[in-house]
RNA sequence: GACCCCAUCGUCUAGUCUGGCCUAGGACACCAGCCUUUCACGCUGGCGACACGGGUUCAAAUCCCGUUGGGGUCGCCA
C-alpha cells in the first residue's frame, strides 16, 4: 500500500463531461496502480451554480464507468467514505476561513476594500493591464479606519519567479508579474477556487495533481499559495483538453459531452473508458489499443500519457464499442439488451431465458451499439408489415412468388424445425429449382422479417418458430398477389 | 493584447528525452478484393504524415532559433 493520493475534483454544476471523466479516469488508474486511493471532492463553493441533480448526475456517471471512489461524499444511500472529510467545499468553509487569517496575520495577504464596480471600470478601461490594488501596502492605521467595512482578502502575489515541474508538461516558468493579486476569499467569507483547491490538496495530503491543461497556468497561483501556507507540493500532471471533432473545445451543449449521453445511446462503460485512455494515453505495449479498466489500471503509467490535444472520433469509439460487445459473454450481452428491447414495449418476459440467449448469440457479432439490437430482432416481436420498399421492389416479383410458394411448402413439411434442417431444405430446394440460395434467401427474409438485413435467416426462423414462418410466408404471398393485382 | 502549452497520415498515435536500426510503424476511417444467405464480423491489400524556414552535425521526425497554426489562462466562476 503506497501513500498515493489522487482526486477528481469536479464542480457541480453541470453534468459529468467527457473531459471531466478522462481527467478522473487518470487519477483513478494511478492511483490503483500505485495502490493508492482515489477522493471524490465536490468543488460546490458556489452556490449560485451548484445544483443537486447535477451532483447526482455526476456520481451516476462515475458509478456507470466504474470509476469509484475510496473516499467522498454521501451519494446514493452510501455514507460519507475517508478520513479527510467532509468532501464537499461547502462543508469546509471555516478550514478555508482559518488559512486565509493565517495568511492575513503572517502579511502574505492583505484586505481589500475596493468595490465591485471600482474593479469592474478599472478592467474595463484598461483590459491588458493586471488590477493593482491601492490596499496591498496600506498603513495600518488606514486598514484600521475602514473598520468592518466589507473587504475581500487577496493573496499578496510575492516578487521573482514560479517554476513548476510538471510530470507532463515539464519544467514551466512564470514570471510573478504575470499574476496580480487574486481574491483567495470574498467578502461573504466564501473561499475562491484557488484557495480551496491548495488548502483542500494540502490537508487531504493529496500527492498528486493530475488535471486537464486549462489549469496550467493556474498552477502558479496554487504553488505560490502551497508555498506561503507552508505545505508541501504535490506532484502536478497537467494533460491535455479533449476537442470534438471539429477540433475545437468540447461544447457542453454538444450531445456527447455528457457521460451518460453515450450510456443512452447503447455504448458500454467499458467502451467509453478505453476510448477516453486512449485520447492521450498510449500503451508501453505497442500497437496495443484493447483494454478493459483492470487492464489499464495494470498497464497505466503518468510517463505515457500525451502532450498534445486530441480530437474526439466517433467512429474509433464505434469501432471499440463493438470490440467490447463481441468479448462480452453471451449472456452478459443479452442482460445487456433486454432493457433495451423492453423499453422499446417488446414482451421480453413471455420468452424464455433460453430462447433470448439465441437472439442474442445471433446478433452479438453485428451490431456496434447496443441499440441497434431494436432494429435487428424488432420483427420477433411484432409483426412485419410494412415491408421495406426497396426489398419488395427488389423481391417481391414474379420469381420471388415461386420461390416464396415453393419455401412455403418446404417449410410445411419441415417437422425438425433447427436451423440446420432449415438450411439443408432450402439448400435442397434451390438446387432441384436449378438456382442458387440466394436467390431463395433474400424473399424469404423479406417475408419473415420485413428486411433486406438482418441474423442469419435459418437461425431467424428457427428462433421465430414454424407456425410465425408459414404464416408470415402465406403472408407475403398474399401481399404480392394484391400488388399483381394493381 | 500579454503570458503559458502544443505541432508526425483525414483522426488517435509509435518513434523525439538518450540524433543514425525511420525509404517513418500500428489503429480508426476511406478504397479494392476475399469470405458469405443479407448486413455486419473476419482476412488480404491499397491510399495516406514528420506545419514552414533557418541553423548545429558526417547524419535530424528527433537538438537549437524563428515563423505560422491550434489550444489555454488572464473573474469577488471552478
Amino acid at each position: 500500500m503506497s501513500n498515493t493520493r489522487c482526486r477528481i475534483a469536479p464542480s457541480p454544476s453541470g453534468f459529468l463531461h467527457i473531459g471531466t471523466a478522462k481527467t478522473a479516469l487518470y487519477n483513478w488508474l494511478f492511483a490503483k496502480k500505485t495502490g493508492g486511493v482515489f477522493i471524490l471532492r465536490l468543488e460546490d463553493t458556489d452556490a449560485e451554480r451548484t445544483d443537486e441533480q447535477y451532483v447526482h448526475g455526476m456520481c451516476e456517471g462515475f458509478r456507470w464507468l466504474g470509476i469509484e471512489w475510496d473516499e467522498g461524499p454521501e451519494f446514493g444511500g452510501v455514507p460519507e467514505k475517508g478520513a479527510y472529510g467532509p468532501y464537499r467545499q461547502s462543508q469546509r468553509r471555516e478550514l478555508y476561513r482559518a488559512e486565509a487569517l493565517r495568511l492575513l496575520d503572517e502579511g502574505k495577504a492583505y484586505k481589500c476594500f475596493c468595490t465591485k464596480e471600482e474593479i469592474d471600470a478599472f478592467r474595463k478601461d484598461r483590459p491588458h493591464d493586471r488590477f493593482m490594488s491601492p490596499w496591498r501596502d496600506a498603513a495600518p492605521s488606514k486598514v484600521a479606519a475602514m473598520g468592518d467595512a466589507p473587504s475581500a482578502v487577496r493573496f499578496k502575489v510575492p516578487e521573482g519567479e514560479t517554476v513548476l515541474h510538471d510530470v507532463i508538461q515539464g519544467e514551466v516558468r512564470w514570471n510573478n508579474r504575470e499574476y496580480d493579486d487574486f481574491v483567495i476569499l470574498k467578502p461573504n467569507g466564501d473561499p475562491i477556487f484557488h484557495l480551496a483547491v491548495v488548502v483542500d490538496d494540502a490537508h487531504m495530503k493529496i500527492t498528486h495533481v493530475i488535471r486537464g491543461d486549462d489549469h496550467l497556468t493556474n498552477a502558479a497561483r496554487h504553488v505560490m499559495l502551497f508555498e506561503a501556507l507552508g505545505f508541501p507540493l504535490p506532484q502536478y500532471a497537467h494533460h491535455p483538453l479533449v476537442h470534438d471533432e471539429q477540433g475545437r473545445k468540447l461544447s457542453k451543449r454538444m450531445h456527447g459531452a455528457n457521460v451518460l449521453d453515450w450510456r443512452d445511446d447503447g455504448y458500454l462503460p467499458e467502451a467509453i473508458i478505453n476510448y477516453i485512455a486512449l485520447l492521450g494515453w498510449t500503451s508501453e505495449e505497442e500497437n496495443r489499443e484493447f483494454f478493459t479498466l483492470d487492464e489499464l489500471k495494470d498497464h497505466f503509467t503518468l510517463e505515457r500519457l500525451t502532450k498534445s490535444a486530441a480530437r474526439f472520433d466517433r467512429k474509433k469509439l464505434d469501432w471499440l464499442n463493438g470490440q467490447h460487445i463481441r468479448r462480452l459473454s453471451v449472456e452478459d450481452f443479452r442482460d445487456r439488451i433486454l432493457p433495451i428491447l423492453e423499453a422499446q414495449g417488446f414482451d421480453v418476459r413471455a420468452r424464455t431465458p433460453e430462447w433470448l440467449t439465441r437472439v442474442a448469440e445471433i446478433c452479438q457479432g453485428k451490431i456496434p451499439t447496443l441499440n441497434q439490437i431494436v432494429q435487428q430482432t424488432d420483427f420477433f416481436f411484432r409483426p412485419v408489415t410494412p415491408y421495406e420498399e426497396a426489398g419488395v421492389k427488389k423481391h417481391f416479383h414474379m420469381d420471388g412468388r415461386l420461390c416464396l410458394e415453393a419455401v412455403l411448402g418446404v417449410f410445411a413439411s419441415t417437422d425438425d424445425w433447427t436451423s440446420k434442417t432449415l438450411h439443408d431444405a432450402v439448400q435442397a430446394l434451390a438446387d432441384r429449382m436449378g438456382t442458387g440460395l440466394r436467390k431463395l434467401v433474400h424473399p424469404i427474409r423479406l417475408a419473415l422479417t420485413g428486411k433486406t438485413v438482418g441474423p442469419g435467416l435459418f437461425e431467424l426462423a428457427e428462433l421465430l418458430g414454424k407456425k410465425t414462418c408459414l404464416e408470415r410466408i402465406e403472408d407475403a404471398l398474399a401481399y404480392i398477389a394484391a400488388l399483381d393485382e394493381l
